[in-house]
This record gives structure tokens, C-alpha cells and sequence, in this order.
RNA sequence: GGAGGGGUUCCCGAGUGGCUAAAGGGAACAGACUGUAAAUCUGUCGGCAGCGCCUUCGGAGGUUCGAAUCCUCCCCCCUCCA
């Protein structure tokens, strides 16, 4: 693409892509005009928190972004927070949050590059860490940006306020984390910062401070968030309502089946490769009873299952899903356990052992409903036992499968 | 510093001496149903070789035949006043 770069035009036209809010367009343009003239491309930053590495598709509505951006030949900042982990974004969680030691955040950071690097061109990625200029920081400079807001500017941000209202807990030192990422932009001479738009207050702190330091502020770009599973609530990790991207081609092509129909089309508008008409023109004819809505959801979930395992995966995750959910089979797949026993075993016991179930008492109750099978045949005596010899194939639920081999 | 309110099982939350493994809701899991792992309905939802026993109500002691409930000390959170 270096020799044929897009115009201006249209490199705001991608750039403006699906976000909420571009602070400013103005500003944008004559950055974008300027890194064209110099040759300098433009520094975009993205922060990630250091705590679980486990990114989900909610995390790659921000990605694609950050690939639009390189794409057009600018350099991507990959913000590891592990200095604002300490504190714990106060969007996300009430909870003051464990400091992570070094090792756990050279681990997670290892995981992260997996991830992203599944969007994201690694040559073209900068992975940084704001320990590195945050941990540099003495008292004088931390009172002096803690200085740079008032409580009441705080008391702006909803989840402060609601917090606050309800009597729950507020910690001085969450105060810090908008500020201390602002100054992150400053440290790095951010050109540009994305973010959701529930990261709008802290993102637009980095043009403040930007400012106050005689620096050129930031452009904010923040995207829209991806509702989860549930279709209500944002997707986290902490909601249980998510897609992790690292997650098996079945569990991914799966999850995507199980949104409701018109979740799905939110799915497509955000993760979709598929242009704008294309879609709506499967809308079209989804409506129109030209074509099922599984058909349409199905489609969906082998696009996305292949963008991070590959399309052979996702086909058979494809035929898994309809062996397993649509005819009640069994999967291609089957973990095995190896059990070292002699004579009988108690059901429920063998059950704990094969990990399909938490505890002997939860064992019993799956019985008691109905929902254990061994070698396809039905348990239905809690007391039941089996000889250890051979192997046998057990199954709770649905999707519950398990191959014990004893030896 | 003073006064008051509060910490209950994964989460929220009821419970002020035995009928309490602890109401109700959420989540989760199972069964039925379905294009679906959605929705809905029904059920389960501390542990244990199970109809009996063990562990749980911020922590440690104590009173009592018996404590989530009463007493003592301690830890933590919130509100108001200064």
C-alpha cells in the first residue's frame, strides 16, 4: 500500500469506520496531512489492562481498529497498563484490585502478543509498558497531576457517582487511574489514543494533560462496546458473557450460534469482514424468508471461527455442532482421562475423577436427573457402580464428554 | 475524634436462640421444548459411599442442652457530625 496511499478522504473514511466519537475531526486531518508531508507516522496508542490475558471479541471491535490505522501505514502502541493494574480501572469493578508481580506480567504480556497478533501485524505492533515511565514518577509529580482535577470533575463519571451514592467503597487511589492514564499519553507523545466509550472520561484526560504540558493533544477515537452473549449487558470477562478468542473452534462456533437473532446483526456491523451492503443485503433476504436465520447465524459463526483458528476448523466445528446439539451425537473430539484402578467404581466417584463433575454430591444429583450415560446407556441408580476394565465413555448434559481409560 | 448503620452460602439479599444447609432473586447446571448452547416451562443448586454424619453465616473466644442469631475483644466497610 506504501505506493499507492489512500487519500485523505479516505483514510478518514475508514478510520471513522464504526466509532462513536473522533475528538477531533479537524485535528485529525491535519495530523494525518502533516505525517504525510514529514513521512511520520502517527503514534497510536491502545491500552490493554495486564491482569487476564484472555482476550475477547469485544477486545477485537478496538483491534481491527488499531488495524485499520496500521494499515495506513501508521505505528501501533500496544499499552500494556501494568502499572494502572495495580489500581484496577474503577469502570469495570468495585474491588480494589491485587498488585500482579513482575513474572505474572511478563507471562501475560507473552499471552497478549499471541492474541492480538491474530489481528494485528506483529512487525508493525510496539508492546509497551507504562511501569516503565509511570514507575519513574516521585511524590512531587504525582501530587502535581493529582492537583490537574477536582473531586467534582471526578463525580462526572456515572460509575463514581453511583458508587459513591450507594454507599459502596471508593479508594483515593482510584482517583489517580484517569489521571495517571492521561499521563501516559504524554509520556509517550500519544497522536492518537482509542478506547470504548466507557473510556471516554479517562481518554480525553490524556488531551488535558497533553495540553497543560504544551504538548499537541491527542485525537480520541473510541468505539462502540460489543453487548455480550446475553445481548444486555457489555461482553467481560467478569460477566461470563463473553467469546475468548483463544477458545476452541467448537466453543467459539458454538457461542456464536447461541446469540439471538438480532444480536447477531450487531455482531455482524462490528466483527463482520463483509461490507456494509453485504450485510444489509443478508438482512434483506432474511427477512424476506429467502434465507433461514440459522443459515444467516451459521454463516456468521464459521467467519468468525476461522478468523482465529482457520476455515478448516471452523467447517468442523460446523459439523461437530450438528452432531452433538442437532442429532444428540458425540463430538469428534473426546477427552480422555487414565485412571490407574482395580475392581468397581462408584459412579459418581468415577464422574469426579473424569472431572465432569465438581463433587460426588453433584454427581448424584446429575443421576437423579437424568443426565449421565455410560457407553450410551442411560444411569439411572445413584448407587450404580462399574468395573474398572477397559474403557467407557461417559456423558453428562449434553455437552459433557468424557473417554476413561483404566489401566 | 464523636454518633449511628453494616459484614450471611458464587453474587445480591432475608433471617435476632431450636422448625435453618439457612427465605427470595440472579448466575450456573440438568430435563423438556426449539433452527439454536436463545426464549419458555420444570427441577437441581455446601461436602461426604448418603436418608445419617461433617463443614459454613467477617475473625477469635465465651454463655447455653442448643448460636448466623446473646456476650466480650479484634478486623473491615458505610453514613452523619467535627
Amino acid at each position: 500500500m506504501s505506493c499507492t496511499m489512500p487519500s485523505i478522504d479516505e483514510q478518514i473514511a475508514l478510520i471513522e469506520r464504526g466509532v462513536v466519537d473522533c475528538i477531533s475531526r479537524e485535528e485529525l486531518i491535519k495530523k494525518l496531512k502533516k505525517s504525510e508531508e514529514t513521512g511520520v507516522p502517527l503514534k497510536i496508542k491502545a491500552g490493554f489492562d495486564p491482569t487476564a490475558p484472555d482476550l475477547h471479541l469485544g477486545h477485537t471491535v478496538l483491534l481491527q481498529k488499531l488495524k485499520h490505522f496500521q494499515d495506513l501505514g501508521h505505528d501501533v502502541y500496544f499499552l500494556i497498563g501494568d502499572f494502572t493494574g495495580m489500581i484496577g480501572d474503577p469502570t469495570c469493578k468495585s474491588e480494589t484490585r491485587k498488585a500482579l508481580t513482575s513474572e505474572q506480567v511478563a507471562l501475560n504480556a507473552e499471552s497478549y502478543k499471541e492474541q492480538v497478533f491474530k489481528i494485528l501485524d506483529p512487525e508493525k505492533t510496539r508492546v509497551v509498558f507504562n511501569s516503565t515511565w509511570l514507575g519513574k514518577l516521585d511524590s512531587y509529580d504525582m501530587i502535581r497531576l493529582a492537583s490537574e482535577l477536582t473531586v467534582a470533575r471526578m463525580f462526572e463519571r456515572e460509575d463514581f457517582k453511583t458508587r459513591f451514592e450507594t454507599g459502596k467503597p471508593i479508594s483515593i487511589h482510584e482517583f489517580l487511574y484517569p489521571l495517571i492514564q492521561g499521563y501516559d499519553s504524554v509520556a509517550m507523545q500519544a497522536d492518537v489514543e482509542l478506547g470504548g466509550t466507557d473510556q471516554l472520561f479517562n481518554v480525553l484526560m490524556g488531551r488535558d494533560l497533553q495540553r497543560s504540558r504544551g504538548q499537541e493533544p491527542q485525537i480520541v477515537v473510541t468505539m462502540p462496546l460489543l453487548e455480550g452473549l446475553d445481548g444486555v449487558n457489555k461482553m467481560s470477562k467478569s460477566l461470563g458473557n463473553y467469546i475468548g478468542i483463544t477458545e476452541s473452534a467448537d466453543s467459539i462456533y458454538g457461542k456464536v450460534l447461541s446469540v439471538s437473532d438480532e444480536l447477531m446483526f450487531r455482531y455482524y456491523d462490528l466483527l463482520s469482514d463483509l461490507s456494509d451492503s453485504e450485510i444489509a443485503h443478508l438482512k434483506e433476504r432474511m427477512q424476506k424468508g429467502e434465507i433461514h436465520p440459522k443459515e444467516v447465524k451459521k454463516q456468521l459463526a464459521r467467519e468468525l471461527t476461522a478468523r482465529f483458528h482457520s476455515i478448516e476448523a471452523a467447517r468442523m466445528a460446523e459439523e461437530n455442532f450438528e452432531k452433538v446439539f442437532q442429532q444428540g451425537g458425540l463430538p469428534d473430539f473426546i477427552p480422555e482421562v487414565h485412571l490407574a484402578r482395580t475392581g468397581e467404581i462408584w459412579i459418581p466417584q468415577l464422574l469426579v475423577e473424569a472431572g465432569l463433575v465438581s463433587s460426588t454430591s453433584d454427581g448424584r444429583r446429575m443421576i437423579q436427573q437424568n443426565a449421565v450415560t455410560l457407553d450410551g446407556e442411560k444411569i439411572a441408580d445413584q448407587a450404580a457402580k462399574v468395573e474398572t476394565q477397559g474403557e467407557v465413555l461417559l456423558k453428562v448434559g449434553k455437552r459433557r464428554f468424557c473417554k476413561v481409560i483404566f489401566s
